[in-house]
DNA sequence: GTTCCCATGTAACCCGTTACATGATTTT
DNA sequence: AAAATCATGTAACGGGTTACATGGGAAC
């Protein structure tokens, strides 16, 4: 009987398997995987170096990854990680397992919008510019990590994940727009 | 000068203010409060029934709201509790600050899509078909609340924040789409 | 030659969740 | 009459963040 959630009752967090699934990849450092994590994942699933560190501790105990001490002399001496059989093993596992919890969202913008009607209307246009801006950064730089990673097809589901993302602020920008209407702020 | 952020340096979480936003548009008793948060915010800005009580002792250390004790015969007396005028100045000064620390966006849909290169054509496509399903859910209870909210002036802005969430849904659908051409299962 | 950044981590905090408590009331 | 629900909360856990530590190299 394979241990899907560790030896013991509790269910691990996503963020242990984002950090197995990134080992599996490519052996790292607690220091690079945290690099990795933060260009492939940080636009659904941001995992902190600091949560790397101790991510990569727990798969430890768990026996699903292993360390290689390597010295350094330019930097401090570092160990870099790799998947264990049992690792592979147990990320395959999670993998085809439905998804449990699913996602998060929580948006200062949303809970201040839906005090506006107390604002004064400049307020209310202020804020809306102001997410107007972030979600066009957001489609910015989504638009360019899905050139960059064009043609590349190890990166498909990257490219697709982005995707994902900008086509999210689109239509939120959409909304935007209408919300102004409504509102007769233009 | 105001005190923005409670007497500590720290800033509040965004939680007190939505506590305290909900206080102020009607008195309420701790329970009340969290069953008017899961109606209200819960799609962008959920409060469990835990941290609502929790939002409020801490209101009351700052003074934003006070309790009254209201006994009562079939049920356990209960705390009422209403927004001070302090309250109403601090909530006021937080609505008008521009947003910060913006939005928190994750999911394991997304996380596991990632490694979905790794899976089997119907793995993949069940998590797809499994995402679609919970989307679609999304967007028939955001319809209906549309709906129920229509014509109810008072409800504007949480008829608009719910086409937020519609339009998200929708968008996401689609790229649900896009994505089972683009990898072939269909 | 200070000051900032890189590469490696550890320690402490706190928000949000899950589990527990309790007594009345309604349902089965 | 046992079980589920309601209305009110409290206590404990833990995931993710922010702050701290450190020593070498790069930048100004």
């Amino acid at each position: 009987m394979p241990e899907y959630t560790s030896t013991h009752g509790r269910a691990l967090p996503a963020s242990t398997y984002a950090v197995l699934g990134l080992i599996d990849e490519a052996p790292a450092s607690g220091y690079d995987l945290a690099t990795f994590a933060e260009n492939a994942l940080s636009y659904f699933w941001p995992v902190s170096r600091t949560l790397a560190y101790r991510e990569l501790a727990r798969l430890e105990e768990l026996g699903w990854v292993e360390a290689t001490a390597i010295a350094q002399e330019r930097y401090p001496d570092k160990r870099v990680w790799s998947i264990t059989p049992e690792g592979r093993e147990a990320l395959a596992a999670w993998l085809s397992r439905p998804v449990e919890g699913g996602s998060v969202f929580r948006s200062v913008f949303l809970l201040k919008f839906m005090f506006g009607i107390r604002m004064e209307p400049d307020t209310i246009a202020a804020l809306l510019t102001d997410y107007r801006e972030s979600l066009e950064t957001t489609a910015t730089n989504l638009r360019s990590v899905i050139d960059v990673l064009e043609g590349q097809p190890a990166s498909r589901m990257g490219r697709l994940a982005a995707l994902h993302g900008l086509r999210t602020a689109e239509a939120r920008l959409a909304w935007v727009d209408d919300v102004e209407q409504d509102l007769g702020l233009t």
